[in-house]
DNA sequence: AAATATTATGTTAACGTTAACATGGAAGAT
DNA sequence: ATCTTCCATGTTAACGTTAACATAATATTT
């Protein structure tokens, strides 16, 4: 393992300096023919392959963006992270991806690690609430952009689905097909305020003069477990409701066996709505969840193509942080009573969808 | 957006030089009590951030290793994605991670770009058979290691899944439930040798003195289309086979669809039975099909734990590159006449596992 | 007390690149 | 013929860190 050839190694063997090289590998200047023939040469011989790490001392710019996610390896993550890697592959940047587990102290360390890094933009999904860390990093002029979560009163754009208002069609569908008494399941969040899932729900609900009982949305631990034990308490309870909504896919699948379990006839005995959906097999479970499909590669091209804007042209904003929501779209299945038709690939493909930007509804 | 504090300006506001100030950090020597309470106070009143981009430079170590893979955002991969940076993080290092999409081309790009920026080391599932690019790395002393698929002639390790064994496992099992005619549908590859898993499925008919019949092996694009196509293919032609072995997860939800949309009644009609699984939901799609678990996460973790192994040991290997694979879990559902008992949590959690090691078998 | 090790620090020169400035010559304008 | 512009190239000094060597002061051994 010798020592790999350098700038001056190759000017050398062309007999020109090392910035006639540089110039014209980065195409920052002209270089002659002569010059380019010979230096064209000394590279093929001594297989020199610039070193980026030099390159970023001087430049202060490294061509890596981080992706720090909670779990990286939900169904809607990963795909989310596809649509980061597409956007950000086609401008030249490479990803450095943390897995925070959703725990604060790691997430902390990888801020740490990530700043001395010298990335160029963070996308973060956070967990914790400390702002410091984050303004650190936005002080040193990294852009920083938020992703499906965000810290109050740190000032940096978001990108997320669009959480009250597919909360809202999904109560307003359960409400439609004459569910009267409905219950929720949703992770443990914040309780001091409603999720927007929460007021979603909760607006559907007064849009159709409903008594609004706090009673019937139960707070879960993300887990199979628990979202199994939360089905159980809600149908051994004194009355069962006409339908359950389950704010989060990582709780399907506990209510799904739970119901399977106790052969609770879905819908019959049930309906069941779901926030968003399952993944890439989700027509072919048993019972059939009707859902919200949320765009969750199309999250990763947004929020990727917004850090670039911010790296390329900074932060010119007149009205302070972007506010972007990706609206789903309503699936309905059998578990609100629909017979399921075939469903076909093109179902999954592209469609027209409105982006909601700062409260401005833009088609894109 | 001030110029970001350096080394030497703590050094110069703590009153010593920036040596003494390297050493503290990196505690390389030792350093005066007083001296390390200025410069912690320095340093405090700085903000300063090391800048690991010169200290790469300076080191020749930047902690960052590539993860390169065809598709980022299967189940399997961020599965095993999340095993690597596990392993990863616990030792300091970072992930770059490329989605090569499957493309020669993007992945040849991804090699010349990771390659520049200096990465401690590669783990790969190779989309070309290019072997050029890849010797490059390995003479340049970056450990590269194969990951589920291999370059050959190239000498590297190679982690993956159990694919012949498991492969004739699944077959086995087909044969044990009377069926004497089956069909393969798998993934279009090198058609030059058999697929380990056609070898598998090859030696387990053998074992059961069934004759070999090639045309009951179709080859089929990775998309939901083209197994459904492949499926009708085999449905409609003359003699339907008592079972269909589904080679990879990617190509079930076509074959199940095809089964759905022309009533084919499963295992009744006709048996399924996959290579792998599908993902978290398995059991719950129907028909619920047997299939072959695969260690997803745990292949991450070996991987990234025998690439740290390379990175700091380096390759003292008297016997060449090793070569592990790790076996699956047969999990006997509907799909080939189980009845489908309840899945509980537990079942999906850590097992004993035999891991091949060049050959010998060792309990992990 | 002298010799030797150990501790705590500093100085200089890299690592491989590019920014900034400098220069000599050729082409074009006046 | 002279002035200007532009092209092609070179020189020097950074970017922020650590390796290697040097040194002075203190502690330990003989």
């Amino acid at each position: 393992m010798r020592k790999s050839p350098n700038l001056h190694d190759v000017a050398r063997e062309a007999g020109v300096s090392a910035m006639t090289v540089s110039r014209f590998l980065n195409g920052s200047a002209p270089v002659g023919s002569y010059a380019r023939q010979q230096i064209t040469r000394a590279i093929e011989n001594l297989k020199y392959r610039p070193n980026q790490i030099a390159k970023s001392l001087q430049t202060r710019k490294t061509g890596n963006i981080a992706v720090l996610l909670g779990n990286i390896s939900s169904p809607m993550s990963a795909l989310t992270i596809k649509g980061i890697e597409n956007v950000s592959f086609g401008n030249r940047y490479n990803l450095l991806i943390g897995n925070t587990e959703f725990s604060e102290e790691k997430e902390r360390r990888y801020l740490d690690i990530l700043m001395q890094k010298q990335i160029d933009g963070m996308i973060l999904a956070p967990s914790s609430k400390d702002r410091e860390p984050l303004q650190e990093i936005i002080d040193r002029g990294i852009p920083l952009l938020f992703l499906d979560r965000h810290v109050p009163g740190v000032q940096a754009d978001y990108v997320g689905f669009d959480f009250e208002n597919d909360s809202y069609n999904v109560t307003e569908h359960l409400i439609d097909r004459g569910c009267r008494t409905i219950s929720v399941i949703c992770r443990r969040a914040d309780l001091i305020n409603d999720s927007p899932q929460v007021k979603g729900f909760h607006r559907a609900l007064e849009r159709a003069s409903i008594p609004w009982d706090r009673q019937r949305i139960l707070y879960c631990h993300p887990s199979t477990e628990d979202a199994y034990r939360c089905m159980g308490e809600i149908m051994e309870s004194g009355t069962r409701p006409d339908a359950v909504y389950i704010a989060s896919n990582t709780l399907a699948s506990g209510v799904l066996r739970y119901c399977k379990d106790k052969n609770i006839l879905i819908p019959e005995d049930c309906m069941l709505a779901c926030f968003d959906s399952l993944g890439e097999f989700d027509d072919l479970i048993r019972p059939n969840l009707t859902c919200n499909e949320v765009p969750a590669f199309d999250l990763g091209v947004y929020v990727a193509e917004l850090l670039m804007r911010r790296i390329h042209d900074g932060y010119e904003r007149p009205d302070g942080p972007q506010r972007i929501t990706l609206p789903g779209k309503l699936l309905i299945r059998e578990s609100t009573g629909d017979a399921g038709g075939p469903r076909t690939g093109s179902e999954t493909g592209a469609r027209r969808q409105t982006v909601r930007v700062s409260g401005e509804a833009v088609t894109g």
